[in-house]
DNA sequence: GCCGTTTTCGGCCCGACTGTTTTCAGTCG
């Protein structure tokens, strides 16, 4: 797949027309085209060959010529004399903060700047701000940007600023009890993504400034990034930004919707709120002068005939449309989860014993739930040789008298072997209630193949952590999604949306794909020890943004019906 | 560069904050 390859070069074109100072819309029509690319789980290379580009929104006659240049001669020739005339290290320049296009193109003009040891250079020898609109301070602010360059830039996993925002949140509450109202975070995090940029928070309130005040100056803020009497913004520990809006109550709806974008969701709903006579900002919906709206989020979309769209959906991928169609999809919730199915215990690497395990997972509110400990072939998580496996197997039964009418499943997170093989036996497996394969070793060995041979064997229910990946370390094998999927909807196997924050693997825009392919899922944590159950959150967070409904997943069926689902009840 | 139940040309979301200004451009979200 070059999608993300193509994704990039229009990209990086975006940077480069903006950097020359061409009009913005040139520059936005390029980025549009360049994320529904990034974000398509089809084959560019297939629309290309089948002559369907024209078919891809945003992608006019234009960018069908670059696209098409690209897969004749693996590259885009405007790209490249574009970047003939731009400093050597643009686009690491354009990451710096406070140090934007226009002022790079200055720096590039008049002094030569290059690269990020250029710029360094004329900001310390003074010739940096003596260019004219230049002066100390944004100097100095480029100067911050350049030093915070490494480690501000960086996304933060959900699994680190869900927690960190409820400290935040926290905080403000103990500061502010009298005067504040309502309080959310915003932006990406309540859009449930897998990765953060900042965190965004939403505050009622009637004293802006005075709120303002008090975050900028909590602990942990190690620089103030912007401090007004609506809008604060901060770095906190040197690491993550941290941006509060504070609007009274008439406007919080507004405010939160605003904030929460995504910037793309939000240009799509001002278009037609334009178009139908409206005007949408952060403080209101209204209609000439006329504020209709703005208490609650609802009244922005209903003033468009549209009903309320749950923030995962908010990323301009149709669910605008769906709205105004009345055709949303009901996104499943964490009640309508019946059953954790993917735990360790410490029959594999997991920390606990499979009772206190069980006491946690029956404490999270399920019916039912599975061990699928290691099976054998893996060393390093001490996976089960045979006889062990038949100890726990016998433990379970045990446990399940004492802890009826909860029930717990016995069954494997068995390994798929370099051949393609599963690492215990058809026999073995029949013996257990539920099979979970994953492939751990060998991921540049025919990861598909073996995925394949996995899914057609009758006793496997769900594929682990389908494409491998871990957020922060690696990316995933290269798995043709759309062949598993096609065999996934043959064998009834199911594909699991590990919720593992570092995982969170099938991701939100492969879990729709494989819903529209008629391939049921299977939300689960993977939990090595209590602490990890909660992280299902993450995985719902996942599955919503994926379009997903409790029909599409196994772990929303009542036991009986889960039984019956499962391909050995059907052999 | 894209796109059309108001358009095949003329539009294209909207505002806060900052720093440099003398009325506003650049950056950011």
């Amino acid at each position: 797949m070059k999608n993300k390859k193509v994704a990039e070069m229009l990209d990086q074109i975006a940077d480069l027309l903006e950097f020359h100072g061409q009009v913005v819309f040139k520059i936005n029509a390029y980025r549009k085209a360049s994320r529904v690319i990034s974000e398509m789980t089809e084959d560019l290379e297939q629309v290309w060959k089948q002559g369907r580009l024209a078919e891809i929104p945003g992608v006019g006659k234009g960018l069908q010529a670059h696209i098409d240049e690209f897969f004749k001669t693996g590259d885009i020739r405007q790209r490249q004399e574009l970047l003939d005339q731009s400093p050597r290290e643009l686009f690491d320049l354009l990451a710096v903060q406070n140090f934007g296009p226009k002022t790079a193109a200055l720096a590039f003009r008049e002094l030569g700047v290059q690269s990020l040891a250029d710029l360094q250079q004329v900001i310390d020898d003074g010739r940096l701000a003596e260019l004219p609109g230049m002066g100390e301070k944004r100097v100095a602010n480029i100067r911050k940007g350049l030093q915070t360059l490494q480690t501000a830039g960086e996304r933060v996993s959900i699994g680190v600023a869900t927690p960190l925002c409820q400290t935040v949140m926290d905080y403000l509450r103990e500061q502010s009890e009298a005067q504040l109202g309502r309080l959310s975070p915003a932006g990406s995090l309540r859009r449930g993504k897998e990765s953060v940029h900042d965190i965004d928070l939403v505050a009622e309130t009637e004293n802006g400034a005075n709120l303002i005040q008090r975050f900028v100056s909590m602990p942990g803020v190690t620089r103030i990034l912007g401090a007004g009497d609506t809008k604060g913004s901060i770095l906190f520990n040197d690491r993550i930004q941290i941006d509060l809006r504070a609007v009274p109550p008439s406007s919080y709806g507004a405010a939160l919707q605003y904030f929460t974008g995504s910037k793309e969701h939000n240009v799509r709903l001002r278009e037609i709120a334009r178009a139908a006579g409206y005007k949408i900002n952060e403080y209101g919906i209204f209609q000439a002068e006329k504020n209709v709206g703005g208490r609650r989020e609802e009244e922005i979309y209903e003033a468009l005939g549209m009903s309320w769209i749950p923030p995962e959906l908010r990323e301009d991928r149709g669910e605008i449309e769906s709205a105004l169609q009345g055709k949303l999809p009901e996104l499943i919730t964490f009640e309508d989860m019946k059953a954790e199915l993917h735990v360790h215990s410490a029959y594999s690497d997991g920390q606990l014993t499979l009772e206190e395990m069980a006491r946690h997972v029956a404490d999270m509110g399920y019916d039912y739930m599975s061990f699928c400990d290691h099976s054998q072939s893996a060393r390093y998580a001490n996976g089960m040789e045979i006889p062990r496996l038949k100890e726990q197997m016998d433990a379970i039964r045990r446990l399940n008298k004492k802890m009826a009418p909860f029930t717990v499943l016995c069954g494997v997170e068995v390994d798929i072997r370099a051949d393609g093989s599963l690492d215990y036996s058809d026999e073995v497996l029949a013996e257990l209630d539920f099979v979970v394969a994953s492939i751990h070793s060998a991921f540049k060995t025919d990861p598909t193949e073996r995925t394949i041979q996995a899914m057609r064997n009758p006793y496997v229910d769900v594929i682990g952590h389908p494409t491998g990946r871990l957020i922060s370390r690696r990316e995933g094998f290269a798995i043709d999604l759309n062949r598993i999927l096609q065999v996934g909807a043959e064998t009834g196997t199911a594909l699991e949306i590990n919720s593992y924050w570092d995982r969170l693997d099938l991701g939100d825009i492969n879990a729709r794909a494989a819903v529209q392919a008629g391939v049921k899922l299977s939300i689960n944590t993977d939990a090595h020890s209590p602490e990890h159950l909660a992280m299902v959150h993450f995985g719902i967070a996942t599955a919503r943004r994926g379009w997903v409904r409790k029909e599409d997943v196994i772990n929303c069926l009542p036991l009986s019906r889960f039984k019956k689902w499962q391909k050995r009840s059907r052999l």
